[in-house]
RNA sequence: GCGCCCGUAGCUCAGUGGAUAGAGCGCCUGACUACGAAUCAGGAGGCCUUAGGUUCAAAUCCUAACGGGCGCACCA
């Protein structure tokens, strides 16, 4: 693996040391267990590794008396200050300062960048995620999936992944007969008559603000003419309508994609029939009641699944297994899907299908994002579209504000099931951590802009001046985040994301109380400036992974 | 009944097989005539749901209970 970040190289330093070591007490091909972790606690050093532990039973000696071996024989490195045997068996390293603080010239070097690294090798990834149903407004759930899966496109892309975004319509298929019926309905009692509302049919507010648009555009259509052949062009306006509104909320998220993919474009070019022609061909489809099924149980799903109805027509499987097959065939390396939990059930079918079709399964990850559960109070808001209640992803923003949802929806786990209380207390608040750490970004802007109108040439940057411990944790913190970056990017977990620049945030605001910037004599002001403004590079480049604003003032 | 996710501080949640399990909020005590107090320093608060197992070492891995959520269609 490529070197990714200042501390990384300490540790492959430390690394080519150890397993020297080990390899002249003979014992050869323990490389595995030698690993450099940052320590969870204070007081045991900058990084630490417990390999002596590890491979304590295969060399047949104490870890704490193969440590002292391994210390005595310490060459010495530039990057380590001290190390130290503790506990039981771990190895504590002490880094050395001046040699970390090298990082702040490099990230002033390139700011903006700051964070990338080659860690991906260019891998094509396609990451699809949100794919709501055109059949209504973007809820509050989808807004995790958006958040998540933007942050995640955005920190591939940073770890050097060839990232590809798309958002696929489901804007085929009797949901858009049914979505048409609703507005043929609605427009029905718009022109006076009364209509009986079948159950099935979205009940929702919204749909008569379509049909009121609808009548605006089209005066020369006679509602009370409307019939069941005409319900899925109607539902085929509609949903483009709510595509639309999809997509300019989205870009209110700062969310967007490569590509909006189109079911219907899909059915429209035949891919359905050839999908379902490849299994046959294949050996995967068997006729049984009159219906067409995929013998999925073949590849580990618990059931057959049904793609054509004895009726003639696919089931709404066909299509997406025919949308997967575009992604494979379009050469992506990893195919990403980002779903919600109520198509967990769906999981092993595609793997299934795709499989079948011949193409890797392992290169099909599907990352479920849990639910939103929404609270008034202790009261669960019951959410349905079908059901016609639900909270506009609209609302929330309009309500909390960008910056503060998608950074209380990055905060936990994806497939963590998260709650909140749509008072929005914990939300738009100033407990809200997101102005914790816009705060420490906006004090490091406002000593800038003063050193800046100051008018002071400043002295050549020595950076070796930073020494003082508050100094040293802004250093490691700041050598840290181009691993951290890749961490998100490995595990598909953006959580570490606001966790690290809570961190970060803190760290700077205890120096800020412990040392003076522009009071300082000029040499220790220069270092320090240039040590603050990598810092605010840093965490700019965080939020900004996560799709978060840094102001100047606030 | 079967499957998936989750049980960690009062609340919302982090936690990479390692050392004394962490953060934010809330609660208590202190700190601005100094670059932004949306801040800082400190304190209280834990049987990591339970019971077994693997391991030198388990919140973490395995098994089984228990509790919560969500799925389980010739619906999408």
């Amino acid at each position: 693996m490529p070197i990714v970040s200042r501390l990384d190289e300490a540790r492959q330093h430390i690394r080519r040391v150890i397993c020297d070591f080990l390899t002249q007490e003979g014992h050869a091909g323990l490389e595995e267990f030698v690993r450099l972790d940052v320590p969870t606690e204070q007081g045991h050093g900058d990084l630490t590794t417990s390999f002596a532990l590890k491979v304590a039973s295969r060399t047949k000696m104490a870890p704490r008396q193969l440590l002292d071996r391994l210390i005595a024989a310490w060459p010495g490195l530039e990057s380590v200050e001290s190390l130290e045997a503790a506990g039981p068996g771990f190895l504590n390293f002490t880094l050395n300062t001046a040699w970390l603080a090298a990082v702040v010239p490099a990230v002033l070097a390139e700011p903006e960048t700051y964070g990338n690294s080659e860690f991906g090798r260019r891998k094509r990834v396609l990451l699809e995620y949100v794919s709501a149903n055109p059949t209504g407004p973007m809820v509050v759930v989808s807004g995790r999936a958006a958040a998540v899966g933007d942050t995640l496109a955005r920190t591939m892309a940073a770890a050097g992944f060839e990232v590809k975004r798309e958002f696929y319509v489901n804007d085929a298929g009797n949901q858009i007969a049914t979505f048409g019926w609703a507005l043929a309905l609605r427009l029905k009692q718009l022109a006076g008559e009364t209509v009986e509302w079948p159950e099935k049919v979205y009940p929702g507010q919204y749909v008569v603000d379509l049909a009121q648009e609808y009548q605006a555009l089209h005066p020369e259509v006679d509602p009370k003419t409307l019939a069941e052949d005409q319900y899925a062009e109607l539902g085929a306006w509609a949903a483009e309508r709510m595509r639309k509104s999809h997509e300019a909320v989205l870009r209110e998220f700062r969310v967007t994609f490569d590509q909006w993919f189109s079911e219907r474009s899909l059915r429209e070019a035949g891919a359905p029939e050839a999908v379902v022609e490849r299994l046959r061909q294949r050996g995967s489809i068997v006729e049984r009641d009159g219906a067409q099924w995929f013998t999925s149980t073949q590849y580990g799903d618990d059931k057959d699944r049904v793609m054509v109805k004895s009726d003639g027509s696919f089931t709404y499987f066909v299509p997406d297994a025919a949308y997967h097959a575009t992604k494979f065939d379009r050469g992506f390396d990893y195919v990403i899907d980002l779903l919600g939990p109520d198509h967990h059930g769906y999981v092993s079918r595609m793997r299934a299908v795709v499989e079948a079709l011949g193409y890797p399964p392992e290169r099909l990850e599907i990352l479920i994002v849990q639910l939103v559960r929404l609270l008034r109070g202790q009261e669960l808001v019951r959410m349905s579209k079908r059901g016609g209640t639900f909270v506009a992803l609209e609302d929330l923003i309009e309500d909390a504000g960008v910056d503060p949802a998608r950074f209380f929806l990055l905060e936990r786990a994806p497939e963590t099931p998260m709650d909140f209380d749509l008072n929005l207390a914990t939300l738009k608040g100033s407990d809200n951590p997101v102005y914790y750490v816009q705060y420490a970004g906006a004090r490091i802007h406002s000593i800038l802009r003063q050193w800046r109108a100051s008018g002071d040439a400043g002295v050549p940057l020595d950076v070796s001046l930073l020494t003082e411990p508050e100094e040293k944790d802004l250093l490691v913190l700041t050598a840290r985040f181009p691993e951290v970056v890749v961490r998100v990017a490995e595990e598909r977990a953006p959580q570490h994301l606001p966790k690290f620049l809570t961190e970060l945030a803190s760290a700077f605001h205890t120096f800020y109380r412990q040392h003076r910037i522009l009071d300082a004599p000029p040499k220790v002001r220069q270092a320090r400036l240039a040590l603050i403004e990598a810092v605010l590079a840093t965490s700019t480049r965080g939020l900004d992974l996560m799709g978060i604003s840094q102001p100047e003032e606030m």
